[in-house]
RNA sequence: GGCCCGUUGGUCAAGCGGCUAAGACGACGCCCUUUCACGGCGUAAUCAUGGGUUCGAUUCCCGUACGGGUCACCA
């Protein structure tokens, strides 16, 4: 077989060699130990949690002196968006990630591109070709109707599904054969020309599981499609390889084709990078656990949380500590430390599926809020309502000082309240204080409604001085409830109900549905102080009805 | 079906041959408290299973079960 003349035939304008790109992409010059590293999304407009996931790069690289850049694999022109490349620009500058080069907004940076897959055809091309000339490679002519007619006849016959031994019809035909076919002008894919032994195991070293042992690939994979691009697979090696790539993190689902990877590695002789395959994102499906779903569930896409409303560092808390087994317990020894000053390490990444847990996110956001300055919520709140919520933009941009009141009710000292996790919920919680958004969720509680309703509330309105401290205040409201028949002390109540119409509890929670439409609100003192003594009035007055 | 990966409480998990098997979320209970919260204390709850190896296995090896993934000219 003269694989010289298969060669020229099947890419006659390739005249580059593997060692023209080996000069061009030279091995970068960092410091020892350096980790060099990237996200590789497809730009198919939904950015999810994963490539959130697995930007924790970032943080192996520029911990260690490294880089991380950012590549796009539009290998498949069917399945891209228009926009998406900007989209994941825009949501990893959202959490904070920064690339070193790669592509951007405008085009891209660094030495080592393109940084987009379809424009690197040409070194693709000249490495298939060194390829074929090896005799590692060869066209070949299948239609789809063929490959599905062989999968068919690998079930029937209970075989392994695959182009291998005798299902490889063109992998051992003449020049003049394949010259024949090229002249009809038939469709072509160049297929890796295996000499794999699947009895052959390989041990391959994973950066989170530790010592693999993997089948060698036995099967002839694609490597160019119809088209003359690369299929992932060995785009995926020749962009690594010469991008100086030293750490793959990509989802474990990659593991099983990783014989393939490797398989090219070896044959064209580069040193593999080091893989590190991240558990996948579970769910709980009815009883079961299953993958998160592009399709069913939400909370996958990276844009759910950012319309929610989760503050950028919350969601990294919770990322993190889903990723790194000994984050959290850093994080309770140092809850002022920026997640960034974390010393991430793979070793620590979890090896099984978990399932991912929105209680736990929520935790940890309201927890990461309640330590926040008013002014700090104030921005955040703002911000997230300019995109989501216009209305409250602009009646927040109108009384800011009142809003920042509002948010600081409970805020600092020790224990400060943890009422809201999220923009959303902020909203949501704070939406009493303004007149324009109050409504009314819970009802008047019993013992204090009908006939005491009103009585308590004329009572509390004429002894109401709005100069009182909160100790004066409060002395007046125990006041008036032991004088309208109420126990001052709940356990009081508690101990002899038939003494009393109701405790305490029953009057404030009636002033608090009365100021605030629900039970659960903070201090009444202090929200009648945001709201301001007209205000406060109105309400009480108007709830007596 | 082949191949691969995984399996500690409801969830996330620590553990890396010898421990009463950490911690967090959630649940429940108690306490604090003028309410709503916050907080404090406590309770229940875990090594899938069978064989080895070993003086000794949650930890190492093999099998089984279960779960997940993957078998495209998609990534």
């Amino acid at each position: 077989m003269d694989y010289t003349a298969l060669a020229n035939l099947l890419f006659p304008d390739i005249t580059k060699t593997i060692a023209d790109y080996e000069a061009q992409y030279p091995p970068r010059d960092l410091p020892g130990g350096a980790v060099v590293t990237r996200i590789a999304p497809s730009p198919t407009g939904f950015v999810h949690l994963g490539n959130l996931y697995n930007a924790i790069g970032e943080r192996l690289a520029h911990q260690s002196g490294g880089v991380f850049y950012l590549r796009i694999e539009d290998t498949d022109q069917k399945r891209e968006v228009e926009g998406a490349v900007e989209a994941v620009i825009d949501a990893m500058t959202f959490y904070g990630v920064r690339f070193d080069e790669g592509v951007t907004k405008d085009g891209e940076t660094g030495a080592y591109g393109p940084y987009r897959q379809r424009q690197r055809r040409e070194l693709y091309q000249t490495v298939a070709k060194s390829l074929v000339l090896r005799g590692l490679a060869y066209p070949c002519f299948c239609t789809e109707d063929d490959l599905n007619a062989m999968h068919a006849a690998q079930e029937a016959a209970k075989e392994n599904y695959g182009y291998y031994g005798k299902y490889a019809v063109w992998r051992d035909r003449t020049v003049e054969e394949i010259q024949a076919e090229l002249q009809k002008g038939t469709e072509w894919v160049l297929r890796f020309h295996s000499e794999g032994d699947p009895e052959h195991m390989i041990p391959v070293l994973d950066g989170i599981r530790g010592e693999l042992k993997v089948q060698e690939n036995y099967t002839d994979f694609v490597l160019l499609k119809s088209d003359g691009i690369p299929t992932y697979h060995f785009a995926h090696v020749c962009d690594d390889h010469f991008m100086r790539t030293t750490h793959v993190i990509r989802d474990e689902s990659w593991l099983a084709t990783l014989p393939i990877h490797v398989q090219l590695f070896d044959t064209l002789g580069w040193r593999r990078p080091v893989y590190c395959h991240t558990a996948t994102l579970m769910k709980m499906d009815g009883s079961s656990k299953r993958k998160l779903s592009k399709r069913k569930d939400p909370e996958l896409a990276l844009s759910y949380y950012r319309e929610a409303g989760y503050p950028q560092e919350a969601t990294w808390l919770y990322l993190l500590t889903v990723l790194n087994s000994n984050f959290e317990e850093w994080h309770l020894a140092n809850p002022d430390a920026d997640s960034r000053e974390f010393r991430f390490s793979l070793e620590k990444m979890s090896t099984s599926g978990s399932l991912f847990d929105l209680e736990k996110l929520d935790n940890i956001a309201k927890e990461y809020l309640s330590r926040q300055t008013a002014d700090f919520v104030y921005d955040g709140l703002l911000d997230w309502a300019k995109e989501y919520d216009a209305g409250l933009a602009a009646r927040m941009a109108q009384r800011p000082d009142f809003f920042k009141a509002a948010i600081g009710v409970g805020r600092g000292g020790e224990k400060p309240r943890k009422d809201y996790g999220c923009w959303r919920d902020a909203a949501a919680f704070l939406s009493f204080y303004d007149a324009e958004t109050f409504t009314f969720t819970d009802a008047c509680p019993e013992r204090a409604d009908g006939a005491q309703r009103a009585e308590i509330l004329t009572r509390y309105l004429d002894t109401l001085r709005f100069a009182d401290t909160q100790e004066e205040w409060f002395a007046k409201v125990k006041q008036i409830t032991e004088e309208l028949g109420y126990a001052a002390q709940p356990k009081k109540y508690k101990k002899n109900p038939e003494l009393y119409k109701g405790s305490i509890v029953d009057v404030t929670n009636l002033l608090r549905v009365a100021l605030t439409g629900r039970q659960n609100a903070p201090d009444i003192w202090e929200i009648s102080h945001v709201l301001g003594e007209e205000e406060t009035r109105r309400r009480l007055t108007a709830y007596m009805a």
